[in-house]
DNA sequence: GGTATGATGGAAAGCGGTTTCAAGAAAGCC
DNA sequence: GGCTTTCTTGAAACCGCTTTCCATCATACC
């Protein structure tokens, strides 16, 4: 067993035997200082051209990766920001996570996800840990803290908050258009002859659902329809809540033709408990939802909409936070609201 | 301009004056070395019951929490864990990252989340960026490496993944049953006196589809219905592809009275094209699915399907990883597929 | 009583970078 | 040509914590 080829030593069989190249064994082979190194890779200074590709030669044939740990403690960035959302596993922020991702990996940003369940205490947790963990800045999708706590948290690092009108120094907000995009559900339901149209309702904490809510209703008084507190049924924007309230309506027998559920989850569990209650959308009863889940267009029938891009609210408020922490005052702007006709509404359908 | 403070200027207005207390500080106010300290913390020797007091309570007024990078750097854990996805978006894998963030959380653990996209070269990746950023273990959801790459990196850190039967000092894996839920999902089509029993398959490269799809013929072969490759299609386990196979199954011409979709995503798209070509759920076509997605209770109509607890499956992910860590050898196993029969198959709803 | 034994706890050396400080070199000025 | 100014670059301090090494001191054993 002495005599094994060296080309195989046994146990380094698959394992890329990960030995770590420091800063240090870069300087040693480009023949410079560690400073010096330390200084091309950030741009910290003019470096002769020289050295700098030297070093940049070392660092190919070493293929040294920087420690981002090492780096964060030096003072340096983390390379990391925080992303703190309600629910990671609601399809909506699902979508926007992704375009966090998506416009955060080109720029060698990481974001650490952390969920708050709706919890402002929660929340104030995550963004206590997310601190601790030296992150260069925060996102937060659709806080529930207030304002002030935010502000106070920008203080210390930039943030980027959604559904919030926000801004400061260090801080940038990116707030979608509820009230329009609630006018337009509202008038396609009127434009396509209902009268009686039934509203689902967000929490009321929600200031996006109260702004929804703000644009059914001035949707109404536009065509001269009467409200009607009584066609309006609160929900919990999940699916169940939807269920509930189509129900609830249903049974308490006023006459209705649509519904305007705002948002699409309960919106879906509307179309389950017409469905039950024997009732068929659009036939019966028009429906409309708010947000344009992927899903929404493969439901039966396919759920009209307003399409709130998730996917690009997470691309821009990364976006943001990256123009925030090269100093600059971020521009983003999120579209404006579009109204997506599908059969759910669809009176041709009918 | 030799003396700017860039620290704070003027400005530390409102700000809660973020003063970061260090471990030596505690060590200062306790009366004690910081060697002692930091054994405290790490319960990594044995202290006298006084000093452990006073650092205790030194800690405790000064508000001491270790910083994770210094951490990190000085050798010790970082606290974090990887966890690769393919889809952070996809409603399956929110719920399990879910389950991993509930488990996590307690132990003081933080998730550090990244999606592959069902790119084994992107998997590869986030394996490295994870290893990079020093996470102390890592756990890949339906990895697409191959199996030997996976146990290469178990060599270097503890790993947990799914979706494979792989074991190791430090790797453990969590696997579903497929083969019996595929077996169930057909067998209970049968009992509904269904003889042409379509199927929308997976990607071929899906262990887990492969198994469904032997579920299903196995649950043929035992009704003694000859297996028909015709009605058998392709999917990509998103629900275009089970609108599109729906659309090619109804165009075939083919006589089928029943889809068993080796994936909820896809029964919903697939309800959508059934929808489209004028077949009604459950009266011309039953349906069944396969996950038990949390909207698939509130499709119209309510879909059957083999539940498989994605949470779950998070959560006891992270719960052998937390056991991996402390050196044990976990025994965490999934439940076992349940058939849950909801509208779409219900032939007494027909 | 003297030394072996073990429990405690401090000093100091890292971990892998960033950044300040100052020196040496190159360039500008009278 | 000597002297000041501007660059480039290395040495060293430092970020905050872990851990090894070693000095103490108390208890135990012959």
């Amino acid at each position: 067993m002495k005599n094994m080829t060296p080309s195989t030593p046994s146990n380094a069989s698959a394992a890329p035997e990960r030995v770590t190249v420091t800063l240090e064994m870069v300087a040693k082979r480009a023949g410079v200082s560690p400073s010096t190194v330390s200084r091309i890779l950030n741009g910290t200074a003019v470096v002769s051209q020289a050295k700098r590709q030297a070093v940049v030669d070392a660092t190919q044939e070493l293929g040294f990766v920087p420690n981002p740990l090492a780096r964060g403690l030096a003072g340096g960035k983390t390379f990391s920001i925080g992303v703190v959302t309600q629910a990671i596993d609601s399809p909506f922020y699902g979508a926007a996570l992704r375009g966090i991702e998506d416009a955060l990996d080109p720029a060698g940003y990481s974001p650490l996800f952390m969920s708050a369940h709706w919890d402002p205490a929660a929340e104030a947790r995550c963004l206590d840990v997310l601190r601790s963990r030296r992150v260069d800045g925060i996102v937060v999708l659709m806080p529930r803290l207030a304002d002030a706590a935010l502000e106070a948290c920008a203080q210390a690092l930039p943030m980027v908050v959604t559904g919030r009108d926000l801004r400061g120094p260090q801080l940038y907000s990116l707030n979608f258009d509820n009230f329009n995009g609630g006018r337009m559900a509202t008038e396609h339901l009127i434009g396509q002859g209902h009268r009686q149209i039934a509203f689902i309702a967000g929490a009321e904490e929600h200031p996006d659902a109260a702004e929804r809510m703000r644009g059914y209703r001035y949707a109404l008084a536009e065509a001269k329809i009467a409200f009607d507190p009584r066609l309006v049924v609160p929900g919990q924007y999940h699916e169940v809540s939807g269920l509930e309230a189509a129900k609830y309506l249903v049974q308490q027998g006023l006459p209705f033709s649509a519904i305007f559920a705002s948002n699409d989850q309960m919106a879906s569990g509307a179309a389950l408990g017409l469905f039950q209650s024997g009732l068929r959308v659009p036939q019966d009863v028009a429906l409309v939802g708010f947000d344009d889940l992927p899903t929404s267009m493969y439901a039966t029938p396919p759920l009209s909409t307003i399409q709130q891009p998730a996917f690009d609210l997470g691309r821009l408020a990364a976006a943001a936070m990256l123009e925030l922490l090269v100093g600059n005052t971020p521009t983003e702007q999120l579209p404006a609201p579009a109204l997506l006709v599908r059969a759910s509404s669809d009176s041709r359908r009918a």
